[in-house]
DNA sequence: ACGATTCACTTGCATTTCGCAAGTCAGCCA
DNA sequence: TGGCTGACTTGCGAAATGCAAGTGAATCGT
């Protein structure tokens, strides 16, 4: 190990979150860049809130750990919250906060575009739900 | 290597795309859903047009061998073409195709989200180093 | 009442992707 | 014609991802 000086790392991934520049857009791509938390919060708005469980019942089926630490990211960044904050977790949905909710106009515009223009490089498999 | 049989493997990443499910914001995400992707495209949508050298000047600071990777993967998608796709690569910038300037929408929309909703988390961080 | 089950996670690795540094190679440029 | 760019490759260590199994508290069934 290179940069072995420091022995004890986050045990998963992006708690801290670096920022690789002052770019706006980057700094969003910094957030919600990567294939996973995007779709969370599709299940959130499509849904409403979600427990765990549930998150992982979609098709794509995303993997426990990333689910978990996805999740907690999300949660310290205030985009998502329990519904009951002080109760167990055991059936504890979570849902968007405002500033979660705030990404709406992007997955649609993302949708939007798949649907325009992506259709044809999975031909037969994409199906759009009517909004 | 387990799945040995095949020695020959794609010597970097995503040429072939895994559509993870039918959803169109997922397909959207297989295509556009890593970190930079997008910023290769704000690059050009602000720029016109950029040649290799001018993308690795962005303050994000990509390396070279990813941006291969995504310039490639981009053009084949037909999200972005040469210039003088004849000539050599030489100074031969890279352009959005229509399908790829569709993506607008979506960057403002980010643009937009980050401006409204991030600037708190990385507001001591990003300071402008006035040059 | 209490063992079994469910739910929400952790933990341990194997595999894949990323990121940096260095190398290659063709086309200018003097 | 020989050095210099500009546009990529290549190699490899580091980090993220994916999969399977494990943990532990709350609830359920009897």
């Amino acid at each position: 190990m290179r940069h072995g000086e420091n022995a004890r790392r986050e045990e998963m991934a992006a708690q801290t979150i670096h920022w690789r520049s002052m770019c706006p857009i980057s700094s969003a791509l910094d957030v919600v860049g990567d294939k996973w938390t995007i779709l969370i919060i599709r299940d959130l708005i499509i849904h409403g809130t979600r427990t765990y469980s549930e998150f992982l019942e979609s098709p794509e089926k995303i993997s426990t750990n990333i689910l978990a630490d996805r999740l907690s990211l999300l949660s310290n960044l205030k985009l998502i919250e329990r519904i009951e904050p002080d109760a167990a977790a055991r059936n504890n949905a979570y849902r968007l906060t405002p500033s979660g909710a705030a990404l709406q106009p992007v997955l649609e515009g993302l949708g939007r575009w798949s649907h325009a223009h992506l259709k044809a490089f999975h031909a037969g498999i994409v199906k759009i739900p009517e909004p």
